[in-house]
DNA sequence: CTTAGTTCTAGTCAATCTGACTATAACTAT
DNA sequence: ATAGTTATAGTCAGATTGACTAGAACTAAG
């Protein structure tokens, strides 16, 4: 499952968008589902999830982690399977390099129909999560270019989160965590006083079991 | 994976405490390694984990929650496993019902030898996991009985995060939360002035896999 | 029966954090 | 030159937190 941030078409301002695949095959041929795979036995579950994003999508996230192991017997109507799901956030010039077509497209994460198998409910269930990592850890950076400025950080907040923030007040407490570190530079060519541009400094939540040093 | 109560043999004082089992086929025969089992085709996740925790420790626990899936490649010499792993608070009543034999042993959590397999990587990230959501939610009551003291949680949070804690400030922040509800009862037989009786009211969490209702 | 010892429980106080708000700075568009 | 917009800094009251003091309620020792 992947998040990126895209304007949305109403009110422009950013929201929470995934990319679904059209099942070509039964069950639930010709409806939207979480792209995805097999596991095959010479790859670790990171890199399975990566390979699978890669091969139905086109996109090779920074940001990905393990979500969550969906075991239940019925998810799919015939044979039993076990999804093993990780999620994503991808940055908006990573979300662009994705492969679009007929089976491929592009949906705002709280606007779905009728997914395949019980992946309305994996999707909810990633919403409850990510909403929770945002309000402690320093996870919004992630769905950002390298360079942003406290007001991007914000409306991914308020995206993600669903209502509005004190802009003052949330510049307060950003400012004082310490990845978040100021740049020289600001950023041009708005209609108004040039905001300056952050930058994030911290490491990318790596998963237990693929840490290179214990 | 269980987490339990126990007295430290040196201090007395409450610790986390975990049974293991021995190995008793290669690999790593004769090591200890956490309890498991495989997955049938027709148990859920959950399921299985109970049961592999029943046929192996007698343990039948209220609290069950999915810790992580680990499928790194090397896990086992031999051939390629993935664990999805599961880990339990139990109460010390429950605790005390489980089958210790010459290959079924409790240990502390915090003073494990070399384990089987990744095991050891395993659980530094299930204590991990602990600490940080005992830091937040309510997650220590599962390892009480039914009724408690103030003092006994306290105990319990000082296990887990493995320093004191003021009994005042403490005192207080438990009583701001809405789920510890007082009851009329005194623990009597101490040495000292009866502290009164507390109860959790909270339900339990349960995992998104398994949600009886949406 | 009195006193010491222990823990339980209630409270104070300063420091910090939070949410609501005001004011000024710095740019663009007219 | 001026209005409009956003960026940024600061104020203030209320809530929370950590360190601490003190009395309450019991047991054990003499």
């Amino acid at each position: 499952m992947i998040f990126a941030l895209r304007p949305s078409e109403s009110s422009g301002r950013p929201a929470l968008w995934i990319p679904l695949v059209r099942r070509i095959r039964e069950p639930f041929k010709g409806l939207w589902a979480l792209p995805g795979g097999p596991l095959t036995p010479a790859e670790s579950l990171q890199d399975a999830a990566s390979r699978n994003l890669r091969d139905t999508t086109g996109l090779d996230p920074r940001y990905l982690e393990q979500l969550y192991a969906f075991g239940g017997l019925h998810r799919s109507p015939a044979q039993r399977i076990v999804s093993i799901v990780y999620w994503a956030l991808v940055q908006p010039t990573e979300a662009a390099l994705a492969d679009e077509s007929e089976n491929v497209r592009w949906f705002r994460a709280d606007r779905l129909g009728e997914l395949a198998f019980d992946h309305n409910a994996i999707i909810d269930y990633a919403l409850g999560r990510l909403r929770n990592k945002m309000a402690y850890g320093s996870i919004a950076y992630h769905l950002l270019g390298e360079y942003f400025t406290l007001a991007q950080i914000r409306e991914v907040y308020e995206a993600v989160l669903d209502r509005e923030l004190d802009p003052a007040n949330f510049r307060r407490q950003i400012k004082a965590t310490p990845e978040i570190a100021e740049t020289g530079e600001y950023l041009q060519g708005g209609k108004h006083r040039p905001p300056r541009l952050y930058r994030y400094t911290g490491r990318p939540g790596l998963d237990p079991d693929n840490r290179s040093t214990p």
